[in-house]
DNA sequence: CTTGACTCTGTACCATGATACGGAGGCTAT
DNA sequence: ATAGCCTCCGTATCATGGTACAGAGTCAAG
């Protein structure tokens, strides 16, 4: 039969380190299967539960968020998910909009340095407040 | 005479706190003003340069990169200046792709669990990977 | 000249998200 | 049955960016 999924292959299967399963364990955001013997053996359910954390850490939720929707037990409070998820987009939009104005500026000066060697770089220039603007 | 600007008065000032400052002068972000005196007095530079940080940190940098910014003292390098700035645009559009893509799928998946209350709620089970791709 | 607010120094602590390690025991191929 | 990984468990450590606090000293106003 196929090798049982020990915690080193579900490691590898989720693209994560051992010990970081053992973290999502001692945080609640796995469950700890009960073993049958001295070593546990994990499944589906688990590789799928690691993808979930996977793509709600991109989408930018904390793992205390991602825990508080892992335990919702698969979308019974569904007000309370899109209330979360309305939370999420909202700081969404708000780092969006802060890194595209960083870029911009960032940019700028980018080209504006380039253009020259000679004086203040204005990238400092500007950071620092002694320059144009 | 106007007050000497103290650290809490400095603290004010740039907006962050008294400990925050200390925290910056061990990181070597902030220069340890010499104390005429057993208290140190800070200057129209050292509120610069705070607000260069807070900038910076807006812009992404973290404190270390910030710190070799510094270094750089007032844009000598500005070789080196620019392959940081570069360094950090191209970050920063990464992470803009990535929370673009995130908010839109967020959007999405907000607007269908909103349409309805029964059955699973499509947001978990889209991070789950048991509902529609 | 005392009181109260502030400063300095050092060290400790916080949250977040992991990562590492030691020691005991389990599993498996040879 | 034994070598050599692997697992389990607890604890410690790391990086990041601060925040807090104790104890001693300083300074200005009343």
């Amino acid at each position: 039969m196929a090798r049982p999924l020990t915690i080193a292959r579900l490691a590898a299967t989720a693209g994560v380190g051992v010990e970081t399963i053992r973290f999502y364990q001692r945080k609640g955001l796995l469950p700890v299967p009960a073993a049958s013997g001295a070593v546990r053996h994990y499944g589906d359910p688990d590789v799928s539960r690691l993808a979930f954390i996977r793509t709600a850490q991109a989408a930018g939720f904390s793992l205390k968020e991602i825990a508080e929707l892992l335990a919702l037990d698969a979308g019974r409070d569904r007000a309370r998910v899109r209330a979360l998820t309305g939370e999420r987009i909202a700081a969404i939009d708000a780092r969006l909009a802060e890194l595209a104005a960083a870029r911009t500026a960032l940019a700028a000066l980018l080209r504006e340095c380039a253009e020259g060697d000679d004086g203040p770089c204005p990238i400092i220039a500007t950071f620092t407040g002694h320059g144009c603007h």
